[in-house]
DNA sequence: TATTAATGTTAGATTAGTCTAACATTTTTT
DNA sequence: AAAAAATGTTAGACTAATCTAACATTAATA
């Protein structure tokens, strides 16, 4: 696969994420590129049974092109962890970055990656990072306000990165796979009264609740 | 530039070290292309003043030229040194990949890597890296059989990577950075005793010697 | 439902990088 | 110095990825 077809596939993938379908000009709008170059891509694509295509009709990506996306969302997101994890760059560096060694051809690269990080299965907007061989986990990261009183769960990842958001989860200490432990719900304006870490007792509102993803 | 007028200007480069004139005919055995495609590509980077060309004459590297060529290169050794010292792959594993992400553009990135290697001056053949403005140190490693009885090395590099060769190395723990105090030279067979590290004391047969390089 | 607007497709051009076949120049050998 | 060999160049074609302009279909609206 050439690096172009990769990030239609991409592109396709997050399309796809949304529910809604497909079409040419929302692919063209995302990548920044003319519809008559989408439409024959996608043809392209379509001849390898990456997508399903019909004219006039909306595009699918098949079990294969879903396979491929995935991949190279993998190689994405272990990419980003790593340059924030081990290299210590800040998280509004990385991404471009990433957009580039995602493209890497070497398994072996990437496995080390995977390895230096202990195999982690959520990126730090708890997105799943799928496996080696293209399949996301089964879990999903919930936001917190649909979550149960009473019980115990791991932050995986944050809704909101406004640096006023960010900063109040540094001032409880709150960081990812840091517990979190619901011990009462309010009725009335669904704050949460919530223990961090098994010892910081505080309260969440119900908008930190709906902005902080755990499992 | 584009990836592919990378790869033409570090072949340039490369060709252009050992002393012989640069032809047409040796950049399309070297990077495995036919001559007409070189020829086109020589005009372009002519065009671009990266090269020096007429028609029939031996090529050379402008000022510019070489410049971008070492710019490269200090990626590559930069990348190389990373992958085996940072991330513990083999050095017979990193070429591939660094002959990728060589070509990544972000200041930020390979910034990062120098910075963790500890701004590396040679990379473990003994070649110089080339600075950020893609200039090369003048100091240049060289074998040990070479130095002088009662003064101080560093290693630099090796000029040998038979898995016997390092395998001696390692058993008598000596790594790059050691530090190597020549204390005697036999005139009979060139050995040399050897103080490591401040610590061991040893002998070097000469071609040990011969396949150290220090600084 | 007929018209208009939005979206999608086709046709044809452009650029970078590659190729083969044919021709030109330089170098080597006889 | 002439012939042969090696090397270099030009011409023209091909593919991938892009574009603009023109045309076609589908969806929205009056």
């Amino acid at each position: 696969m050439t690096l172009t077809e990769e990030n239609y596939l991409k592109a396709l993938h997050r399309l796809s994420q949304n529910g809604e379908s497909i079409s040419v000009k929302r692919i063209a709008a995302l990548l920044d590129i003319k519809m008559p170059t989408v439409n024959s891509m996608v043809k392209n694509l379509s001849e390898k049974k990456l997508i399903k295509y019909e004219k006039y009709k909306s595009i699918e990506l098949t079990e294969k092109g879903r396979k491929q996306a995935l991949l190279i969302l993998r190689k994405h997101r272990l990419t980003e962890l790593f340059l924030k994890d081990v290299m210590g760059l800040g998280w509004e560096e990385v991404h471009d970055i990433a957009e580039q060694i995602e493209h890497l051809q070497s398994d072996l690269f990437f496995n080390r990656v995977d390895e230096m990080l202990g195999h982690p299965k959520f990126d730090p907007h708890g997105e799943p990072i799928p496996d080696s061989h293209g399949r996301l986990p089964q879990l999903k990261a919930t936001p917190l306000s649909l979550c149960q009183s009473g019980k115990k769960y791991q932050l995986s990842g944050v809704l909101n990165n406004d640096a006023s958001f960010l900063t109040y989860l540094n001032s409880v200490d709150l960081q990812l796979g840091s517990q979190i432990e619901i011990t009462a719900i309010q009725e009335f304006d669904k704050s949460m009264a919530v223990k961090l870490n098994g010892k910081t007792k505080t309260v969440f509102s119900a908008l930190i609740c709906q902005n902080l993803l755990v499992l």
